[in-house]
DNA sequence: CTAGATGCAAACAGTTTGCGTCACT
DNA sequence: AGTGACGCAAACTGTTTGCATCTAG
């Protein structure tokens, strides 16, 4: 049962409407294996809607996406950017205006697998995100908040 | 000195032609703070170069990438991707064919920021790439290389 | 009944490609 | 001299938008 009432108090809970078709994105996105792409969901919704629209699958997608009912893989699937920083190094970035700050690796405590870790991946680097509100970001939202 | 022969030295170590537009955009590129995106590498490169095509500048950004002479910011740059795990986790990226795998969050020693680190950023989470080469891609290179 | 959701087509942004001409090596 | 680079325009992919119609609340 909890699969339908579920999605009905998602809905309720972002003030969204209950309807068909965001229901089966919903439930197609939930089933999928994965990190699928908005073309995969709307492959995968057609075979229970055909006649749904790809504008509404992208549509939904972005309702979820900034109620928080899924997230995106990453911050940065927009653009190419180009890195010249040769040295390694992380990235703060921010939720809020997406821009991008370099982190100097010696700001972060070494990162590490646990050495039971395997699945025969070889790690060549890790890249890590900060993510969080730039002090730009924060301020602006303080005085808007009043 | 060393700016134009530094150039010279990078395209005949990579076998590349050293020509006028692309020691411009190499030295765009190296000029530029942050994370330019070819459009902002473009604007910047016709202030010397006029008459340079915007087709030039991105074949000459993927030129680099391939020749590793500078990087992407991120591997996740293409489509949109969404995320239905809402377990906090990470992601094994691979290099090689793209493909990205979850990692348990409790399969990476904890990350931290070093305590004397600030700058106003209010940190919500670590999102750490694990990039390298995956078990598949690995075992195909092994063949190939017979 | 009405705000919001859908479907369609057109518009858009970012990026790549084909091809004739030109320039490094 | 020949291979690869350039410039242009056209093609393409992924995504958004405007608008008329429909539907959940």
């Amino acid at each position: 049962m909890s699969s339908t009432s579920d999605f009905r108090g998602i809905c309720i809970r972002h003030g969204l409407a209950a309807t068909h078709q965001r229901q089966v994105i919903y439930e197609t996105v939930m089933s999928l294996p994965g990190h699928p792409s908005a073309e995969t969901i709307y492959e995968k919704v057609r075979e229970r809607i055909p006649s749904i629209s790809l504008a509404t699958v992208y549509k939904n997608i972005r309702t979820f996406l900034e109620s928080g009912v899924f997230q995106e893989v990453s911050f940065h699937h927009g653009s190419l950017r180009v890195e010249a920083n040769r040295r390694p190094h992380h990235h703060l970035v921010c939720t809020r205006c997406r821009s991008i700050i370099d982190l100097e690796e010696d700001e972060l405590e070494p990162v590490r697998l646990r050495d039971t870790y395997a699945r025969g991946f070889q790690v060549q680097r890790f890249a890590v995100d900060v993510v969080g509100i730039c002090d730009t970001c924060s301020k602006a939202e303080a005085i808007s908040q009043k």
